[in-house]
DNA sequence: TAACGACATCGTACGGCGTACGGAATATGT
DNA sequence: ACATATTCCGTACGCCGTACGATGTCGTTA
């Protein structure tokens, strides 16, 4: 059997000096690993990800590079850290009484935290559970469709629909920014630079339904997709489907 | 206005040395786009979308690092010809007669295409429409709600929601495979490794949900999370509600 | 046929990245 | 006072994308 995780003890603040009593040989830290990871998440709220490198946020903290791994072992160890701190920022709400509100509640819990730190998209690979905000959240998702007459299992995939379409939904509006940033031109802005390249390149090629649909679409939203208004028609299906299942389980 | 992006044209193959009959100065061109992008394909098909770089790729066509500049402008405009590319070469099936049907395969081919190329959940930033395949396919999936009464905006919300979900899913399954690969251990044997040392450190903190859900669905899979079950669970519940919905507009 | 110009190929180099390594400084335990 | 554990950090290695310029190869033109 393989060695446990190594970030486990750190996620959870295990060996912080302050924890236990016993201070700690050789220099003091100069900041803590919260300052770290506060800072770090700071960086990749502004920039990005990807704009998030080990030299830039040690010199934010005003720290030689490889100082910062007496914190850290890894900056992938890093982003964990940043994933379970992001998520511990936000206050989780009680679950209002109506079922379709309990419900659409995990949905914009997830989408909102996923718009206010979109980098939370771009981490790959961060096991279920591991920290303890990762752990407060799956619970209070939980709490939210507890005692429906759904079985556990039914519970776990219940919150995994929901937030698999909230974050979804919030990486579809991510592309779009991404690709704003990207091109430094905004959607609307890049549709016009582009139909008539589109025009000559696609000769031949039709599209009866996407032309029709993509040119209503683009009229409605003043752009080429608006997430809001998929969030509320994705979210009206889905509660819609759930509540007929969790009524027929109900009989 | 600014310039439209240089990309389209190499997209749609509007200056292949083959489409025009004008032959070019200079040498013949070793390989061609297809090839490199194909080549590309096959890396990130098997090592993902990070292990594609550029050397790399020459180095599997015989070709200098800096050749492939000739070829597409940068990286990024590979990964754009990339997924186009891909998309191509999964034949668009017949639209079945029966209503959930169909809107379940619009999930299903997108589920699929996201497990044989995983790296496409990786591409960030790409517009939509954009190349042929990538309009093939949006003009596929709204072919898949034409006729039903909904209104274009609706079609199109459609389409998103049902695609959302199948991409959704696949990322949830690719985020397990990338742990996976990182630390060397399959779930089941993450979770023997780490449960002794995830008590020890969870000590003080109850989560009555979370574990006995947990437990429940650890049993039912024989891991932590079935991707198989969640899309059919999920996609029952969200063809439930898009029926209906269409029932109500159809009245 | 010879010279020209466009194009493909590719070696070198630059500035970035994560991080392995080892030395110096600083605190505690003996 | 000394040993030891810990922090801090400069240097270096092997990656990355790609800018630049040299060199060779071809179609075109004189």
């Amino acid at each position: 059997m393989p060695d446990p995780d190594p970030v486990l003890p750190l996620l959870w603040r295990h060996n912080a000096p302050s924890a236990d009593g016993a201070p700690r040989r050789g220099p003091k830290q100069k900041v803590s690993v919260d300052d770290v990871v506060d800072a770090a998440i700071d960086i990749a709220d502004a920039e990005g990800l990807a704009a998030l490198s080990m030299r830039g946020l040690a010199q934010r903290l005003n720290l030689g590079a490889m100082t910062l791994y007496t914190y850290v072992a890894t900056r992938n160890d890093l982003v964990v850290l940043m994933v379970d701190q992001v998520l511990g920022r936000t206050a989780l709400p009680a679950h209002p009484d109506d079922l379709r509100e309990r419900l659409a509640l995990v949905v914009r819990v997830q989408y909102d935290d996923c718009r206010a730190h979109p980098w939370l998209l771009d981490v790959t690979g961060v096991r279920a559970w591991l920290g303890p905000h990762m752990a407060d959240r799956y619970e209070w998702q939980l709490g939210a469709v507890e005692g429906l007459g759904l079985d556990d299992i039914e519970m776990d995939q219940t919150v995994t629909l929901l937030a698999t379409f909230g974050t979804g939904v919030a990486r579809a509006e991510q592309a779009v920014r991404h690709a704003e940033r990207e091109t430094g031109m905004s959607d609307a802005v890049w549709w016009e630079a582009n139909y008539e390249a589109l025009g000559e390149v696609m000769a031949g090629h039709d599209y009866p339904l996407a032309g029709r649909v993509g040119t209503a679409a683009g009229e409605a939203y003043q752009a080429a997709s608006d997430q809001r208004r998929e969030l509320e028609f994705g979210l009206a299906r889905i509660i819609d489907g759930l509540v007929a299942h969790i009524a027929e389980r109900g009989r």
